[in-house]
DNA sequence: ACGGATCATATGCAGTTGTAGATGATAGGC
DNA sequence: GCCTATCATCTACAACTGCATATGATCCGT
């Protein structure tokens, strides 16, 4: 896969956040809320593929926007339960809207029948619910001998 | 598009680009000298998504990895040629295989029809060819009022 | 010949990201 | 009670990225 239609698709997404007040990771932990609440921030950090100390800030913007709940977890209170308010889901889906509404255009405009276009959303939606581990390659040696140079 | 997807799927990629001595930006540079030459490090940052001052040090080492020519243009001596050298070009090659060998893995361990994956991948090809400004949204506004907080 | 533009190159700055480590609070096993 | 582990939080450091700027060489139009 092409690294800058990644960083190109990301890029697209960032003003259809912005105007709905949120950032792309934002909008990722909003996502994975959706689908059901955390016990642990490192857990959900583990699941967005995000850094843990890093989504702290991310967290506490949206809590402070009153998009999420952050309790301790009376079971054990070093971790924190993570949901989404009423407001967080109505604004996780009217994102989620535009950017989807966005996707149909783009891809629309390729002129691809419609059924690879379907096949396309597809799997693209089972590979984002898969481990991101389960992307790695296996153990298996570089074919041929080759230069152990790399970049600075 | 789902961000984390994107970042799973890159950092997957690494590995297998070291093992063939190349990093990821190297082995865009490569991919993209592989469908025809260009003649300016100007016009390649821009195709490719790069900045012009950062992918400097990539073709400084690629060059000095005998994987890529770069002379000056006769017709224009401010811009530079840039062309894949025949190990350059093997270089490519046996990467990409090993990287869409990966890919054919995850796609297969996904269990889904072979006509979804086949229009994915369809689909996929297309879009890693479209322009990266097809990708961006239309000016329109965001649907209801939104606060306009923002992270930091 | 001059001025403006283009190209490669080097550099600075601010923001982002990944990693590591430290700290305090909490929990569980012995 | 003590030791070890886990969690959230904070911080430091290095690398990367995007953008801007400056410089020298080259090119083109007047």
């Amino acid at each position: 896969m092409i690294v800058p239609l990644g960083r190109a698709l990301t890029a697209a997404e960032a003003p259809t956040l912005a105007a709905h007040g949120l950032t792309m990771w934002g909008y990722v932990v909003l996502l994975r809320l959706q689908t059901m609440p955390v016990r642990t921030q490192a857990a959900l950090a583990a699941e967005i593929g995000a850094d843990k100390t890093r989504i702290i800030a991310v967290l506490d913007q949206l809590q402070r926007d009153g998009l999420i709940t952050r309790e301790a977890d009376p079971a054990d209170r070093r971790g924190n339960l993570l949901a989404l308010t009423a407001e967080g889901r109505r604004r996780c889906d009217s994102a989620q809207a535009a950017i989807q509404a966005n996707e149909q255009r783009v891809l629309a405009g390729l002129g691809m029948p419609a059924a690879d276009v379907e096949g396309f959303l597809r799997v693209l939606h089972v590979l984002s619910r898969a481990e991101p581990d389960s992307f790695l390659p296996d153990n298996s040696s570089p074919e041929g001998d080759l230069p152990t140079s790399d970049l600075p």
